[in-house]
DNA sequence: TTGAAAGCGATACCAG
DNA sequence: CTGGTATCGCTTTCAA
C-alpha cells in the first residue's frame, strides 16, 4: 500500500484551515497564533508530511547565498577544495546558489573577520576551514543560533554547534602511514619522527595517536619521537627538523602530516640525510611531484581536497534544504600515491581540472563531471 | 547581465505557435510536422532553452524503472554495489525511481536472460555488470538504439553503445600493487605472479599491463610470470596456483586482481609457502579479514563497490534526466587496506551499512548518508 | 491572525 | 497536426 505523500492542502483540509496558514506555521513565519501553529505541526507529523522539493524550487525565486571561508594555503590544497565546492554548486540544476569566497592568508585575524563579514552579508550558510577552532567557536555558535548552518571542512570545530564536518579519516591515515613506514623500513631499526601542525588541532592529534598506536603494535622495534609542531610555518618546520637531525642520529623515518613537507625535505637534503630516510608525506601538489619521483618521498597520503569540497557543499546544501539539524560527520578515506602510480594520479587530476572548466550542466551540453564515491 | 532562462512559452511566442506544439517537438512526440519541429528545435537552441527540471518533476507523475543486472558473486562485492545503488536511488527526493534487481549466478546464460527481461519489462534504463562483454554487446546496442541508456559497472563493454561506465582505475590499481610489492619485498628477489579473471576482460588486462610496466621500471630484478586466468572459478584458481608453486620455486609474490583470493591463499597455505610469500589482493570481505590480520595478505586493494554503485546510479539517472548522449567514463581510485588500518576500514563499513538501513531522506528524519568523493 | 488566489514551467489530455 | 487548458505542490502577495 503506497500512500500518496501528504501535501499542504491535506494538512489544511484535515484541520479545516487554509493552506496559507499551514505554510506559515511550518516555516514559523510571523502571523500565526501559537495554538494553530502547534496543531499544524502535530498534524504535519502525523500525516508524515514532507515538502515536495520540486514544487518548492519551482515557486520560490530566492537564491541561496553561501559563504566559503578558507585559508589561502601554500599548496594547491585549498584551491582544490574551492574548486570542488564550485563544481558541486554548479551541478545542481534545481537551485540558485551564489557562492562568495572569502579567503584569508593566515590564521591570525582574517578568519574571524571573514566570518563576521559572511554573517553581515546575510549568508544563508557557511563552509569554513576553522584554522583556530577555539577562537571561532563563539562565532559559529552565533551563526547556528541564528539559523545559519556552518559546515567545517578539513578540520573540526568541536562543540561549536556546527551543522557538520567533512574531513579525511585521520585514523585511517595515521595507521596506514605507520604500517607503510614499518614495512618499507623492513629490517631497518631506529627512530621515527612525525610532524604535525599543532597538537591542539584534533585531526593532527588523532593522526599522531593512530600512527603511534599502530607503530607500537606492529613494529615495536621502531621508536617514535615526540611530535614536531610546525604551526603552519615553513621556517619553523625547517628549523625544528634540522635540530632533530642533529639530536637524533638514528632517525630512519618521518611522517609529515601537514602541508609543510617541502621544508622537511629541504632540511633532510641540507643535512645530507635524504637517502637514508623513509619519508611519508601528506597531500599532492606540484612541488612534491619531483620528490616522489626521485624517491625522496616514499609515499604520500592524498587527502582528496576536491572531494572534501564537493561533500562539504552537499552537506551544507542538504542542511539548507531540509533544515535537518542533526550533526553530520563525514570522514573520507585517503588515497595512496607513490612513485608507481604517481603519473596516473596526475593524469586524473589534470582531467578533472580540465572538466571543471567546461560549461557545467544540463541538457544540450550534458556530462557534468560527477565525482562521487563512498565515505569508504 | 543575467538572462532569465528561456521557457517553453518563450519559444512558443517567438514562433507564434503554442506551448503544446513546442513541447511535442522537443520530445519528438508524434503529431508534429517536420517543418515546425525543425523550427522549434532551432529556436530552442538559439534561445538557449534548457528545461526546468523542477517544473518537469512536478508535473510529471511518471516513475522511472531501472533494472540492475549484476552477478551474484562469491564475496560481498556485489551486495555492496547494489546497496550503493539503492542508497543513491533513495536519496533523490525529486523523483520516483523503481529499482528492479536481476541477479544471475554465473556468466553462463543468466546474463542475457536478465537483459532481455529488463527490455521486455520496459525498463527506462539499465545498470549492468557485463561479465561477458562480447556476448552482451548486441543486446546493449539494441537497448541504446531504443533509447534505453545502459551503464556498465565494474567492467566495460566496449563499442556497445553504452551510455557510460563506472569502474575502478585499473592503472592506478595495477601500478600501486607493483610498487607496493616491490617495496615490501625489499632486497628479496625472485618471481612474481599475477592472477586475473581472464585476459579478455579489458580491466584485467589493464591491471596486468600496469603491474608489469611498473614492476619492470621500478623493480627490474623481479621477474613477472605470465598471468594466471581463473575465469571466475575458485577451483581453477586453486589448481593453477598449486601447479605454479610446483613449477616456480623462486616465487616471492602474488598479486590477485580478482575476487578469488581465498583459493589462492588456500593453495599457498596447503603448499606450506604462505610465510614466504608477499601477497596483494583485491577487495575486502569477511573471509579476507583474518588473512590480512595474520599477515598472510600484505595489503588489499579495495575497489569501493558501494561508491561504484552510487556513481553508476547517478550516471544513469543523469542520462535519463537530460537525455545527454555523450559517453561518460568514471574511474575511481582504490583504497589501500592493510593490517594497520584494517580495523578502521571495518568500522567505516559497518557504519555505512548501518546508515543504509535507516529511513532515508528528507525533512524530519534528515541525514541521509551521503557518500561522495572525487573521481580522484 | 487568517483566507484566497496568482503564479512558477513543465506535462498531458481534449478539442478542434 | 495544432491550440488550449487543467494540473502538480508550493511560495508569495493581497484582502479580509
Amino acid at each position: 500500500m503506497i500512500k500518496e505523500p501528504a501535501t499542504l492542502l491535506d494538512i489544511a483540509n484535515a484541520l479545516g484551515t487554509s493552506i496559507g496558514t499551514v505554510h506559515r506555521a511550518l516555516h514559523d513565519n510571523p502571523g500565526v497564533s501559537s495554538a494553530t501553529k502547534a496543531k499544524v505541526l502535530k498534524m504535519a507529523s502525523t500525516l508524515g508530511y514532507r515538502p515536495n522539493l520540486a514544487a518548492r524550487f519551482l515557486s520560490s525565486k530566492r537564491t541561496l547565498y553561501v559563504s566559503v571561508n578558507t585559508l589561502k594555503g601554500s599548496t594547491s590544497f585549498w584551491d582544490e577544495v574551492r574548486a570542488g565546492i564550485r563544481e558541486e554548486a554548479a551541478s545542481n540544476p534545481l537551485e540558485n546558489v551564489e557562492l562568495e569566497f572569502r579567503t584569508y592568508p593566515s590564521i591570525e585575524r582574517g578568519e574571524k573577520e571573514a566570518f563576521r563579514a559572511a554573517l553581515r552579508e546575510k549568508a544563508d550558510g557557511i563552509i569554513i576551514f576553522p584554522s583556530d577552532p577555539e577562537g571561532l567557536r563563539p562565532w559559529i555558535q552565533r551563526a547556528s543560533r541564528t539559523g545559519v548552518p556552518v559546515v567545517c571542512v578539513a578540520t573540526d570545530a568541536p562543540n561549536s554547534g556546527r551543522q557538520g564536518i567533512v574531513a579525511i579519516d585521520t585514523l585511517v591515515s595515521g595507521s596506514m602511514a605507520a604500517d607503510l613506514i614499518g614495512r618499507f623500513l623492513g629490517e631497518q631499526q631506529g627512530a621515527v619522527a612525525i610532524t604535525v601542525f599543532n597538537m591542539a588541532i584534533m585531526e593532527h592529534a588523532e593522526k599522531y595517536i593512530a600512527f603511534k598506536t599502530t607503530l607500537r603494535s606492529l613494529y615495536p622495534n621502531l621508536q617514535l619521537l615526540n611530535p614536531i609542531e610546525d604551526n603552519g610555518v615553513e621556517a619553523e618546520a625547517y628549523r625544528k627538523c634540522r635540530k632533530l637531525f642533529k639530536e637524533c642520529p638514528n632517525l630512519v623515518g618521518i611522517y609529515v602530516t601537514t602541508e609543510a613537507s617541502i621544508p622537511v625535505l629541504k632540511a633532510a637534503s641540507d643535512a645530507k640525510l635524504l637517502p637514508g630516510l623513509t619519508i611519508i608525506t601528506t597531500d599532492l601538489f606540484a612541488d612534491l611531484v619531483p620528490q616522489i619521483r626521485s624517491n625522496a618521498v616514499a609515499a604520500t597520503i592524498y587527502q582528496r581536497p576536491r572531494a572534501q569540497g564537493q561533500l562539504a557543499f552537499r552537506m551544507l546544501h542538504r542542511a539548507l534544504v531540509n533544515r535537518s539539524s542533526s550533526f553530520e560527520q563525514l570522514a573520507l578515506a585517503p588515497h595512496l600515491v607513490m612513485r608507481g602510480n604517481l603519473d596516473f594520479f596526475l593524469r586524473r587530476q589534470s582531467q578533472e581540472s580540465g572538466a571543471g572548466k567546461l560549461p557545467q550542466l544540463a541538457e544540450p551540453t550534458g556530462s557534468t563531471d560527477l565525482a562521487l564515491a563512498s565515505g569508504q
